[in-house]
DNA sequence: AATGAAAATGTAATCGATTACATTGATTTT
DNA sequence: AAAATCAATGTAATCGATTACATTTTCATT
């Protein structure tokens, strides 16, 4: 409601010493400063950011788009993105893509549009060529879903070692017949995943068939879809990989429906750890992201690079770890 | 990168042609609308927003606070939100308050700094005297978890009646010792929830006793931690009625640890309706909220505020519905 | 051809802040 | 006492848009 200028008259200054005492930027004798900040709280004066961000093109303030809220995988790292903007005096704007080209272009469209300083983006659908151009104006961060081959810092975990990882412990279990329940996209990390599998099953000897393998979207339903057909295979698979937790539970869920029991007659593992996976009956067997750290790498990324001390970009790697539980093992 | 009098000079007009092209707010010749066109399409202009939002006192941008972007309840919410904003053209923009106080104020301060027309607050952490004068400076609608007794509009179930219904199935399947798993909290919907299930209580005849009540935060951790405490009771209750779908599945979860059959020992009634309910097993009964629309109406009746189409306050009552599944009945 | 109305376009004020530069007045140095 | 220095404060330009008002152009009417 009032506006620096309602503030510098009530103190009887100007409006740059008024702004001098809000920022802290120059020297103001005490009284003046006590009278400016009085005239402050009787007026509940609140300077306009929008002006501010205009005369310093600057916000302080940062978009994080991300596919889908409702994904429990994600709250964590926002909570690791929060804590660092706060320690830097950042803010920031959650921005739910759905998964959607269109709403996605809606916010980067704001973000050109200078309302933020730079973004996080997880999971973007936009083209490769998009995105490069798009970096090559603003700020940007690709965290944990991230597209290949491009000049922008990302934040994610060793995919492929996971993989192998994961799907040699179910080799190690005896299984030789292992589903991949996967995802068909740009994403590096999805893409990797699979390496991951298929080398695994290499180096011991079993030949990788396709029949095995399924594709969806992350998503409980796409996994219990897929695993319904993938159970309707002679010989049936006696275990699955899935890229994501909710897959995994997806496919159990459906196994069960079957009177499959799991972990006796199919293995199940899955990926990222998200909190329902230690909840679920069985509990399952999963690769443990490092969610939060994910997200706090990404924003200390960003900044340095909105702070322009870092122009280069950078891939950071972080540590991942094969938690098992029932799901494969009884 | 370049401005609107980069672009008026490009196309050789003044700059309020160029604006009159970008907003159609006047008639412009072909041939000139067409050559600033062309000049936009040159330089990849965007108006810079905080300029116009400045000028306007306008930003078609609205906040929507809410305490976890982990809870799957409030996605749903937010799916009815964005829905109707796109529909009106607004922004949205998520902040997680994380239920703190003090991040909860920092996004009001935004709210406060013209950053956006209005906001939608889900389960405020502010006190009523806050709210009440927030809601005097700026057009806000409280939605779902909301403060009694001030003059904000505000979007629900019939939280009492909700309760009543699900305690009244419990009763009916023969339940006396009917456990309450709640929230102590400021507001209204679980307070109103709590005097339903007395209310259901009473009608049948059974005594209230306190000591069949435990109070957590809505989550998983606490309904487990809480029904954990409630099962050392001698005699101890044979069904519970918890105000969130997370605290009843923490609940179940904590009476299958100790042996207990659910519902065969235990009937557990949840309350949200939130996708997992379906997913977890048993599958869970509970209260459906209408999320999506919940979420619609907030938004309406925010976006009418802002145009001033609506002054007084409305209290908006949805229907919900009781599902029963398995947790309850075999 | 002169007139007037309507259409197209331009000029400059404005939104609310920040900040370079200018000014004033007090204090120190010589 | 004059000069130099420095602290405190003010004036006005500026960020990038929108828009009231002014001006120019076009064209139908007489």
């Amino acid at each position: 409601m009032s506006t620096i200028d309602d503030v510098a008259q009530r103190a009887g200054v100007s409006v740059a010493t008024v702004s001098r005492v809000i920022n802290g930027s120059s020297r103001v004798s005490h009284e003046t400063a006590a009278k400016v900040r009085q005239a402050i709280a009787e007026l509940d004066y609140r300077p306009n950011l929008l002006g501010r961000n205009l005369r310093r093109t600057k916000s302080e303030r940062v978009l994080v788009l991300l596919p889908n809220i409702a994904n429990p995988f994600y709250a964590e790292i926002v909570k690791g993105i929060e804590d660092i903007a706060s320690k830097y005096g950042y803010s920031i704007m959650l921005c739910n893509t759905d998964s959607d080209l269109e709403r996605e272009m809606k916010y980067v469209g704001m973000l050109k549009s200078y309302l933020a300083d730079g973004a996080i983006l997880m999971a973007s659908e936009m083209t490769n060529e998009n995105l490069a151009e798009l970096s090559r104006e603003i700020p940007i961060v690709q965290c944990c879903e991230y597209k290949a081959g491009l000049p922008i810092t990302h934040v994610s975990i060793d995919n492929e070692m996971a993989a192998y990882k994961a799907v040699n412990h179910l080799i190690g279990l005896g299984h030789r017949r292992i589903a991949f329940i996967g995802a068909r996209n740009q994403f590096l990390s999805s893409v990797l995943r699979k390496e991951g599998y298929i080398r695994a099953l290499k180096e011991a000897g079993i030949d990788f068939d396709p029949a095995y393998c399924g594709y969806g979207d992350y998503s409980y339903k796409s996994g219990f879809r897929i695993m319904k057909q993938l159970l309707n295979l002679d010989p049936r698979p006696t275990a699955a990989f899935c890229i994501s937790d909710l897959m995994a539970i997806g496919a159990i869920r459906s196994a069960m429906e079957e009177n499959i029991r799991v972990p006796e007659d199919l293995a199940v593992c899955g990926f990222d750890n998200i909190y329902f996976a230690r909840v679920f009956k069985p509990t399952l067997t999963t690769v443990s992201q490092p969610m939060y750290d994910l997200g706090c790498t990404a924003m200390e990324a960003l900044i340095s690079i909105i702070e322009g001390k870092n122009t280069g970009t950078t891939h950071y790697s972080l540590e991942h770890e094969l938690i098992i539980r029932e799901s494969t093992v009884k």
